[in-house]
DNA sequence: GTTCTCACA
DNA sequence: TGTGAGAA
């Protein structure tokens, strides 16, 4: 049904994710994770995998570890809250992100003006 | 190979 | 938000 290894080392997904197993280990310390132990070695199963997953989604999309970690404690908890949670952090980052690409755009603006003003006073005709 | 802790940017 | 180093 479902394919892949039931169990993976902590080298397997580093290897698979391109990421370092310090960091593995660090989103565990924060508590985004939490692999099962044999013995003092981590054993992941597909679970631990899938939250990795949204761990490094949710950081490609720019969100803190804290915000990913608030999101995934209610992935057992309240799903309905989980949603909510969700809605307010994207609107919040696209916010940001708005706003940053408009402030972006006057900088660029400027900048473009500062280049066309200097080549018409002291550049050689082109 | 893996674990942990401490220091560091 | 991670890494480097060192010891086990």
């Amino acid at each position: 049904m479902s394919d892949g290894p039931d169990l993976y080392s902590i080298a397997d997904l580093a290897r698979e994710f391109g990421i370092s197993t310090r960091a593995i280990r660090f989103y565990e310390s924060k508590g985004l994770i939490a692999p099962e132990r044999l013995g003092a070695t981590r054993v992941f199963r597909r679970r631990d995998r899938a939250r990795l997953i949204l761990i490094l989604r949710g950081k490609r999309l720019g969100f803190s570890l804290r915000d990913i970690s608030d999101y995934l404690a209610l992935y057992d908890a309240d799903r309905g809250q989980q949603v909510n949670l969700l809605a307010e952090k994207v609107d919040e980052r696209l916010e940001l992100l708005e706003q940053q690409l408009a402030d972006l755009q006057t900088t660029i603006a400027e900048l473009q003006e500062i280049r066309k003003l200097a080549r018409t006073r002291v550049s050689p005709a082109s």
